[in-house]
DNA sequence: TCTTGACTTCAAGTGGGCTTGAACTTACAC
DNA sequence: GTGTAAGTTCAAGCCCACTTGAAGTCAAGA
């Protein structure tokens, strides 16, 4: 008989996440497992992947519901199909996407600020608020929660 | 004089930011305001876009500590140079990229299930741990916390 | 001037994501 | 068989990112 299941120790150790936090995720519903008759947990190998993937996913800032939310809509009883997979990808892809777009925004922002000349204008998108002799000039780019027409609103007095 | 101070209020709505949450950002400095002579706070537009860069940043899940020890490389009493941007900039990319390729990994791994025919084997990468009947075989991709070698070895044995 | 909504500080509370500790049991190498 | 590392539950605690509440002050329009 191959090793088939892993300790909860096991998996604490390949996974990155301790014995507490992989009893967390369980009483989540997030991973589940087999019991010994001693009442120990016995845990399938695919939980490792299962436990990186909820460990990524909470990494880039989703919460263990929506995690979880995901992970529920899997079928309980059977193997998942086709489309059971497709529909799991369908809902989740915009979130991702925009929480790419996000970052890279964020990134993109940061080289901006180098390139595009406010620099010379003695103020930035990012300005030092200790900075008081600034004032809003043109060149700016806008993050979530500013607009262009503030910008505008902004320059025109 | 055009209207160059914003108070508490008008940036919590215009950021999406509650009062509270401004006063709290800046008791961590990552924000900053003049104060009126009965003692109110007045914020710069630009704090408009310094907010919304936190807020972005802080929803990718990078951590109001790390964001500020960004911010804090900006030099405090002069206008930051090319360089001060410049060396954010570079302290930031790999962290930024490498949550990037976190969510893009995430996203691949979800459509790789449908597309890399481990259905047919009735196993997926993100396998329904209440599928007893799972066995771990060929086509599986990997995440954080799993490796080749431990593909390897499961599918050996 | 007065009223009222917006502001102030400070302490305590909340929710998410775990960790720690106490008291106890199990699994396994020797 | 036994010692010990690793496991169990449950309650409480911790850190982060805020929010709420109390008690009081400020700003500005009628």
């Amino acid at each position: 008989m191959i090793e088939r299941y892993l300790t909860i120790g096991e998996v604490a150790r390949r996974s990155g996440v301790a014995p507490s936090g992989l009893r967390y995720y369980e009483s989540l519903g997030l991973i589940s497992s087999q019991r010994t008759g001693g009442n120990q947990r016995r845990y399938e190998r695919t939980t490792l992947r299962r436990v990186g993937f909820i460990r990524t996913a909470s990494r880039v800032g989703l919460t263990l519901e929506e995690i979880g939310d995901a992970l529920a809509t899997l079928p309980e009883g059977r193997t998942p199909t086709a489309e059971d997979w497709a529909q799991l990808s369908r809902s989740w892809r915009p979130l991702l996407d925009a929480r790419i777009a996000a970052i890279e925004r964020l990134r993109d922002d940061l080289e901006g600020c180098i390139g595009c000349g406010c620099l010379s204008l003695e103020r930035c998108v990012l300005q030092n608020p200790a900075d008081r002799a600034a004032a809003l000039g043109p060149g700016a780019r806008y993050l979530e929660g500013d607009s262009p027409s503030d910008a505008a609103r902004a320059a025109g007095g």
